[in-house]
RNA sequence: GGAAAAGUGGCCGAGUCGGCUGAAGGCGGCACCCUGCUAAGGUGUUAUGUGGAGUAAUCUGCAUCAUGGGUUCGAAUCCCAUCUUUUCCGCCA
């Protein structure tokens, strides 16, 4: 969220920013409710303080053994004005801190301005798109026929969109986790987090998942827990309400999850295969993050996730985000898309963004800089990589005209092949 | 799932017939002082949020003793609910 200071003081900018990302966007409501807020608040404080000193001067009467009834009285009508201008605050501070959760972070100076998903420039690309010399497959067809994934039965034992995946492909699935993993784990230097898989409604706040994209996730019945959409749930909330050192900054981890999304809304989009499921698994990477270093930190994670993409040889390119494009909580964002000649075009595989202070003030994760003021800290977050995505890239990518499948070196022995 | 106990500041820990306690004391941290014998001593300082005044340093009101309600002139202190922790019982991978 927004800090109603930064908003208080810079209204005209921070209305520009927000209207980069939709011109419906306005601040120009929250200040009004932040006017009467403190003008009620500062009438309450005012009769709180007589009434404080009052009760003080009760008790030093009845000490004294005198009358105190008419003074009582006197504050017991104190009493019932605070409460009806409490209730007033209250309501007001509500109202507040929902305008402010549903109100978007503003972009950064660097993201580029756009209307659309079509403004997102190109910002680099890997390798070449794969060019076959015979007719190539698209990854549902080669999986079918080679049993990797029972698309059929996975729709039987739940819904649509849900895949089972089996024998040689199951272990694949598991070896571009493992190889993920391992590679953030040794080479990029971030701590493994095996989180719960399920999170309350705080933690979705934190992260800005609720309130607004409610309809988004899939809730349990009888608890207050949702099924995580993303592994950047639970590890961003690691230090929710925590105060870190500075020297605990930058904070690197890492974590494979399930991740579970209704995917309302995108009805007759991507039906077939493996790009879009209702569960999938994904790497996730998070950082924790002073403000200066946060920039230079985003630069390297995402270099982080390209990694994993040129080690498996997968044909990628990286655009940047615009200000129409950007997610809810980020203010900048870089998608990573690999190719893919069943889609004769690249695709999403890594959304990796910076989020400034909008996570952190919502989750409250602060640290104590060297002067020993509290700060929030940054947060960052990517994938790395969606491996169903990454799964389906593979099988397309590297299908050869025999029918096989050649394994990419960095995952041979965690497949103990070198086709399937 | 049943029973019991408990939840105070960075940490430990006082605070039970409600009143000057935002909270003793200790530890830790920070600053200064003293001192030459491998470290100790002394003094001071050390929560957060939110509002007001001031260019600012800073000053100041209010709130906060798990969370949310209630009782009361007044609650960390009493009552209720919820959450969490610990122990015992039951169940279970």
């Amino acid at each position: 969220m927004l800090d109603i200071k930064l908003i208080r003081e810079n209204p005209e900018k921070i209305n520009e920013l927000l209207k980069r990302r939709n011109p419906e966007l306005s601040i120009d409501k929250v200040l009004e409710i932040d006017a009467d807020r403190r003008k009620i608040q500062a009438e309450a404080d005012e009769l709180r303080s007589k009434r404080k000193n009052e009760s003080q001067k009760i008790g030093m009467m009845k000490k004294n053994g005198e009358n105190t009834d008419a003074i009582q009285e006197e504050v017991r009508a104190l009493g019932d004005e605070i409460k009806a201008l409490e209730e007033k605050q209250v309501e007001l501070d509500n109202a507040q801190k929902d305008l402010l959760l549903h109100i978007p972070n503003i972009p950064d100076e660097t993201t580029p301005i756009g209307k659309s998903e079509d403004d997102n420039p190109t910002v680099s690309t890997w390798g070449e798109p794969t060019k076959f010399d015979f007719e190539f497959k698209p990854h549902w067809d080669l999986c079918e026929e080679k049993n990797l994934v029972d698309f059929e039965r996975g729709v039987k034992l739940s819904q649509s969109r849900f895949t089972l995946y089996r024998g040689k492909g199951a272990k694949l699935e598991r070896a571009i986790i493992q190889f993920f993993l391992d590679l953030h784990t040794e080479k990029h230097g971030y701590e493994e987090i095996l989180p719960p898989f399920m999170a309350n409604a705080a933690t979705m706040t934190g992260t800005g998942q609720l309130p607004k994209f409610k309809e988004d996730m899939y809730k349990c019945v009888d608890e207050d827990l949702y099924l995580i959409p993303t592994a950047e749930v639970p590890v961003t909330n690691i230090y929710a309400g925590e105060i870190l050192s500075e020297d605990d900054l930058p904070k690197y981890m890492t974590a494979y999850t399930p991740c579970f999304r209704r995917e309302a809304g995108s009805a007759g989009k991507d039906t077939r295969g493996l790009i879009r499921v209702h569960q999938f698994n994904k790497v996730e990477m998070v950082k924790l993050t002073t403000p200066e270093s946060s920039p230079e930190e985003h630069e390297k994670l995402t270099q982080d996730a390209e990694q994993c993409l040129k080690m498996l040889g997968l044909p990628f390119r990286r655009v940047a985000l615009c200000t129409a494009d950007i997610g809810f909580s980020a203010n900048k964002c870089y998608d990573l898309e690999v190719w893919l000649p069943s889609y004769n075009n690249y695709k999403e595989i890594s959304s990796c963004s910076n989020y400034g202070d909008y996570q952190a003030r919502r989750a409250n994760i602060r640290y104590r800089n060297k002067e020993g003021k509290l700060q929030f800290v940054h947060t960052i977050n990517g994938s790395g990589l969606a491996v169903g995505r990454t799964f389906a890239a593979i099988v397309e990518n590297f299908q050869q005209a025999d029918g096989t499948i050649l394994i990419p070196e960095v995952l041979q022995k965690y497949m103990g092949t070198d086709r399937i």
